[in-house]
This record gives structure tokens, C-alpha cells and sequence, in this order.
DNA sequence: CCTACCGATCGGTAGG
DNA sequence: CCTACCGATCGGTAGG
């Protein structure tokens, strides 16, 4: 026996609006339904990873069939791709945000920010990109990067430039302060592992409970990292 | 057509002594042969990782047939968790080992080695542990971690546990003496972040002609973390 | 986007 | 440990 399209629609929850007439070509809600394709392959490849994720358990988690994600991806890697691409243009535009909120407080008082006070709201908005609500994307970036082709890498990498630039000068200038001990570049990314890895460890239904806040980490970090200014 | 045994040795290289005759059931090598593929599947799971490793891949790196895998482990989850066995025994094994040399360096001057001095001992470790020879082991513990079953994390986390022990007082001290700052269990999570994050980024290979050696990595982790002590 | 399907590969096993 | 094999699953596609 098989089911025909509106009896499945009656048997499988999905999120379409009911009695909505047969779409023709040109009214495809393409968009909303690779949204829900990207959605849920972050969410499967950051709990079982990449090569764990089947395309058949995207298909499902988006409420479509076993070949249907290859209608909006040429294959699993062009969807992996996506995934990240969609993560970090989000997290370059949150921090570029982020950052300017800080200036713009910064400038009501007739003043500028600290490299201190930018590099908390840098290491603040990382939080919140790592373990905030929507927060699968970046994750997985992170860890799933050796299953992208090379062209892929190009792409993504200029991404992750942009948003790796806003913190050079901050840390160069926390540098020459002496705020910052030991080769910039090194520990660099060492501060960036440090933040990084809170995803293996960080469970943000805990944090409810009395557990650390995304507020409390990044208060955490600048006291761990940064020292004292050396006196003039 | 099909290989004999023989032809099949003189075509794929293998590292079998020639001529050598035929085993009986008493004489087998299973420690070697077993030694085999955990070091094959080690590094494909680094590389590859675990999900995106077949059984035949390491059957082939370890010089050996499809099945016969499962001779030496049960399933692919129990090769896995002897991989981070062994990576983790090891591991603890060589902490042990450099902290008495530490304290027995300064016994030699009739001194106790400082809080400051165990601590470069342990991150020195660690990076030696992640990035030196025979360094396949602990990053696939610290990377494929959610491919463990619920009993198998059990087992490796208690190797951890004992791992992270000899870090704990170390730590202790030097928050008390304002040189670790933040709350102790956060600083910790974050210092552990960024040594095992070197794993993303540090390229061995490099380091021989000009870049970072494991010594500056473990001199610019203390730099960076570990402030003046308050004065008494 | 679904239906119906394909070839390839995978983890694992029986028997020697 | 190898040989020979199996059932299941996987990424992907043609046609509508």
C-alpha cells in the first residue's frame, strides 16, 4: 500500500501551512525548505558528525524523502559546505554588531572602547556564536573541517578570515600594553582554543541551573588571559 | 584470477621476515599483530575520523585482510576505545614519568620543585603527549569521544580522571597565590582548551625548519595564563 | 519535491 | 589470520 501526497502530509508532522494549493515552478519556497535542510544538518552533524550523519536522517529530521536534499544540494559535501558558509557570514555580521554596540556606548559617554572592553565583546559574541541558541553551525565548522574539499576550504577560509581580522588589531594593542604575554600569534591561538573548546565541555541547560553564564565565561577569559598593564 | 598467500607477500609490502615458516596456533603474534592495528587505526581515525574510517582501511594499513580485524576486537566501537586505552595508559604513564624527574631535578639542589615549575612539566607533557611522536592516540580520544558507547566512556573516563588528578593541586596552588586568576574548575577547562586545540593548528613538521618547537608552545602557555604572584 | 531504484561500500561472520 | 560471503545501508539519480 502506499500513501498518496496529502495522506502523508496527514501522517508526517511537518510544518507546512494545511489546504495550501499545489505549488506551481515558480511559487517553490525554495528558500524555507533549504533553510530547514541547513537547520537540520547542522543540528545531525554536530551531535554524530559528518561521515556519522546519513543524508537519509537529514531527509527525515527536515520532513522530506530519502533523495529529496539532493534537489536542493549537488551532494553531502555541497550541504556540509553550506552549512558552514551560512555559520560563519552569520557570526561575521553578529560580531560586526556586537562591535559596534560597544562603540556606540562607548561614544554616548564622549569616549572610545578599551582594546579590554573590544576584546570582551569579541570573546562575548564567540560565546554566544558557540553555545548560543542556534548555535549548531559554528561547531561544526570547527570540527568537521577535514571533510571539505579543497575548493570548499578556499571559500569558508576567507570567511574565517574576516572574522578573525576584527581581533588583530585588539590583540595587538593588548599586546604592546603588556595586557597580552607571549608571541601574538601563538597565543592567539591558544586564546582561541581556550574559547573554542568550551563546546566539549560547556552545557548551556546547566547553566539554568546555577551553572556558569556565557557572561561568566567571557569575565572568566579576560581574567585568565589578560594581565595587569605594565605601569607607564 | 586469484593470488596464492605467497605471490600476495611478494606484491604487497609488508614487514614480515622472509621465510620465515608457517605459524602454529601456539606461536602467534597476536601482541604485534594486535599492536598493528591499533597504531593503523589510530592514525586513520585522526585523520579520517572514526566514522569516516572503514574496517578494510585499517585492515589494509596493518597489512592484512578485510575480516580479520575482528579476530583481535569484537566490533569497530572496541577498537576504538582500545585506541584512547592505550592513548590515555600512556599518557598517564609518561605524566607520571616527567613529574618525578621534575621533582627529582630539584631533590638534587635539596629543593621542592614550584607550583610553576610542575606546571610547565604538565603542559610540556601534554604537548608531547598531542603533537610528538607516536601522537595519533590522544587526539582521537579528545576528537572522536561521542562514538563511545555509555560503558566504554565509563572506562576511558576514570584513565582520564586519573590523568587530570595530578593537575589538580598544581592548579590549586597557584590560584592561591594569584597567579591563576578566574574561577578554578572554568581556568582549568579553558588552559586544557587551549593546549588541546594546538592539535587544530600545529603542524610538526614545520617546527623543524623555524616555527614553534614544543618547549616555546609550553613557555607561552605559562606566559600567557600565569600572572605575577600577588606579593606577600 | 516524491517514487523507485541502483551500484558501491560497509560492518561483520562461518568455516577453515 | 584468510576466504568467501551476507544483509544492511549509503550517496545519489531518472523520471515525473
Amino acid at each position: 500500500m502506499t500513501l498518496t501526497a496529502s495522506e502523508l502530509s496527514a501522517a508526517v508532522p511537518v510544518r507546512r501551512s494545511r489546504g495550501r494549493p499545489r505549488k506551481t515552478a515558480d511559487e517553490r519556497d525554495d528558500g524555507n525548505r533549504r533553510q530547514d535542510l541547513l537547520k537540520a544538518a547542522a543540528r545531525l552533524f554536530r551531535i554524530k558528525g559528518f561521515a556519522g550523519t546519513s543524508t537519509r536522517d537529514i531527509a527525515t529530521a527536515a520532513g522530506m524523502q530519502a533523495g529529496s536534499p539532493f534537489y536542493h544540494f549537488e551532494n553531502k559535501e555541497a550541504l556540509l559546505a553550506a552549512v558552514m558558509r551560512e555559520g560563519m557570514q552569520r557570526a561575521v555580521v553578529r560580531q560586526k554588531a556586537a562591535l559596534e554596540a560597544t562603540t556606540s556606548a562607548a561614544a554616548a559617554s564622549h569616549t572610545t572602547p578599551s582594546a579590554r572592553q573590544l576584546l570582551r565583546t569579541l570573546v562575548r559574541n564567540q560565546f554566544d556564536v558557540l553555545l548560543g541558541p542556534d548555535s549548531d553551525f559554528i561547531p561544526v565548522m570547527l570540527y568537521e573541517w577535514r571533510y571539505l574539499s579543497e575548493e570548499q576550504r578556499g571559500e569558508i577560509s576567507s570567511l574565517k578570515a574576516d572574522y578573525e581580522a576584527a581581533w588583530v588589531p585588539v590583540l595587538h594593542t593588548l599586546h604592546q600594553e603588556g595586557a597580552l604575554r607571549g608571541s601574538l600569534p601563538i597565543s592567539r591561538l591558544m586564546i582561541f582554543g581556550a574559547l573554542n573548546w568550551s563546546v566539549q565541555w560547556y552545557d548551556p541547560a546547566r547553566a539554568a541551573s546555577g551553572g556558569a553564564s556565557l557572561d561568566d565565561l567571557a569575565d572568566n577569559a579576560l581574567l585568565l588571559f589578560l594581565h595587569e598593564p605594565t605601569s607607564p
